[in-house]
DNA sequence: TATTTTTGTGAGCAATCGTTCAACTACGGA
DNA sequence: TCCGTAGTTGAACGATTGCTCACAAAAATA
């Protein structure tokens, strides 16, 4: 063996994912990572290889971790799959005391130009999510609490840009108000895709 | 007097703001902005101050050039306002040749932590999109192709944020055909947001 | 204990960053 | 024609960037 390692992994990705959520890839410094991880350059490279490596692991960790947290808590595992779902956006826009850490597939995406190769990662925590909405609409539909030949793929799809565009609005500093308006049409539009397997009144 | 300016600053903006779509503000350095509008150090900081004058100066012309335009020609301007909403989602997904060059409103708004003296800006250019929806919207209403009793004010921050988060996703790099069913979504949900002047069926 | 192996430390590298400025060029008015 | 003014040019500045590496420290093996 050698020498162990003196940090925890799992809080330096913590710390990491934090900093890029605030401030993104390119505005965050490597002086900047180092103060907010407590890792000198050195054992930052000699574990995460380069700054790309680093970020696709706090990336990864933040699907692993943030997402799916999310995505079970408000969306899989509710009762009421409707009230998750309002539960899912409202929670996004009430941060609680610290400002608005960002949602890093959010940001990433928008910074995809300066960083092509993290789109699979992006593009998976955008399906988890999207997957989420998808089984929240199927028990609600079991349920009885949407109507019973509802579009489900195309629905959760589309929750899924509101939910970007609520978080956009949520960097842009819109009132929180706003922000729940747009939450209650998330909700009243669900219900509005139908499939077209019969045509009732066209 | 003295020398006449050997540029047009028309064009200068235009490809700053081309730039600036692509890059974001932190990606796009000051070579880059070299190469991109042909400007040389001292004339750009003549006119400019400094880079954050001229990332202002592009915002604004964005708003004022990109933003007013597109609102006017797919909001304002249609006879069929509902069309003209159609046209303004699927003209943001369709995007010609060049890959997708980012909303500069979207973008500024997710690097708001590093930026945030652009806020104003972006708002502004928020409201725009948002007040040519409620334009529409009350058009379309008139018409009778929308609900007389439609909550206009909150449809339209919802069509904002729905066509945020389409752009987030065009970023994303979502397929087109996922997109599109997207803007179908949102035009389905037109109409279920009414305002409880009077309840018909709780 | 001596040796090997792994990790921590941080000074310092080349490259690039945003920015400045002194020299140069073109125009209007005297 | 000469001068004052406004604009252009591009070399170069100090600061910061991402990153390297020689060395010290600690654990496992002998």
């Amino acid at each position: 063996m050698g020498r162990r390692q003196l940090w925890d992994q799992d809080e330096v990705l913590a710390s990491a994912m934090r900093l890029f959520r605030h401030r993104g890839y390119l505005g965050a410094s490597l002086r900047d990572i180092e103060e907010a991880t407590g890792l000198h350059p050195g054992s930052l490279y000699r574990t995460f290889r380069n700054k790309d490596g680093l970020f696709h692991a706090a990336l990864d960790a933040y699907n692993e971790r943030v997402v799916r947290h999310r995505v079970r808590v408000h969306l899989l595992e509710p009762a009421d799959p409707l009230a998750g779902i309002r539960s899912f956006f409202t929670s996004a826009i009430e941060t609680g005391a610290e400002p608005d850490p960002g949602c890093l597939l959010t940001n990433t995406a928008v910074e995809s130009f300066t960083l092509p190769e993290a789109a699979p990662g992006v593009h998976h925590g955008l399906a988890a999510i999207e997957g989420g909405f998808a089984d929240a609409l199927t028990r609600a539909r079991n349920r009885g609490d949407a109507p019973p030949d509802l579009d489900i793929a195309t629905t959760a799809a589309h929750l899924l840009a509101l939910y970007q565009g609520l978080l956009v609005l949520v960097r842009a500093g819109r009132p929180r108000t706003a922000l729940h308006s747009v939450t209650d049409g998330a909700l009243a539009s669900i219900g509005t895709l139908r499939n077209p397997r019969k045509q009732d009144d066209p």
